[in-house]
DNA sequence: CAGCATGGTTTGAACTTCAAAGAATCGGGG
DNA sequence: CCCCGATTCTTTGAAGTTCAAACCATGCTG
């Protein structure tokens, strides 16, 4: 590799083997008692659109079983941050909705992204943004062609 | 957020929430019966300087206890792409070492890793790769600077 | 209304992880 | 030399996560 090459590997390895795990000790810090699958799950919730708060489309979106959200979402419920509401117009449908404690974890978890941002926009000119996009969605693009979707 | 801030976001949620996810697929693809924490581990054996091969630098290199370590080597061992070796000058000591398997499996990550920084390359222009590298390392000091590390 | 489809829940097994306890070894002070 | 605390690793039991499969309730269609 390049040492251009290299470079931008070392970033990239940095950020994808350190970052979650920043993120994970930052957002539990304040949110004591919850694992980092139950906040991207409060954050799911909160962040659906009226009426894609269903189980089957909230596990779409988490990328798991519903089996699987189900058994989560209830200890959620438990704990006192979500709580569920059956859709009157078709029985089968469950709705899962926020409750204030959970909209105090999304509140950090924005926080925490709103800091991310500030630590890219602080390091690069503003007028150059549009190149870091660019290559940051370059990224994405590339592996989003690599799997069939 | 303003647009751009707003744009960066999304790019870094996106890499973030998928790329691991992405790679966990590649990689399992040419890996079948690995999990991704065991292709982690593998990675960390086959990286790993002489002498820092041992469970207590392998397991603060992965950042988990010795204990789970010992557990997770010990069915990666059973499957046959490691082994150990205890040390002669400290009989408490126990080095990991890759089998052929392991080198394979090391080999089709670092492809993984080749063809990511092919796709930020290509990505954009090669003279404004600065622009990028210090954005990631932008995001990178940042985060590294909010843990006492 | 019979029967298939759809949306969720429950359950049991597999896996991962950790903390704590246990075992072996090292190394230094008496 | 020997004992004892420190170090290194393993074992074990409990908790958490995930999935597939079985199950239940409701909706829809012929």
């Amino acid at each position: 590799m390049e040492k251009h090459e290299k470079m931008i590997d070392q970033v990239l390895v940095h950020l994808f083997n350190d970052l979650l795990r920043i993120e994970e000790r930052t957002l539990q810090k304040q949110c004591p008692g919850l694992s980092m699958r139950e906040i991207h799950i409060i954050e799911a919730v909160c962040r659906a659109q009226e009426d894609d708060n269903t189980m089957t489309v909230l596990a779409a979106t988490l990328r798991i079983t519903v089996g699987s959200l189900t058994v989560a979402i209830s200890t959620l419920i438990r704990k006192g941050y979500l709580e569920r509401r059956q859709s009157m117009t078709d029985k089968r449908r469950v709705h899962v909705l926020p409750l204030p404690p959970a909209l105090e974890v999304e509140q950090s978890h924005r926080e925490f992204h709103r800091r991310m941002v500030d630590a890219v926009t602080h390091a690069i000119p503003a007028d150059q943004l549009d190149v870091l996009i660019e290559g940051l969605r370059g990224i994405n693009d590339y592996f989003y062609g690599q799997e069939e979707m």
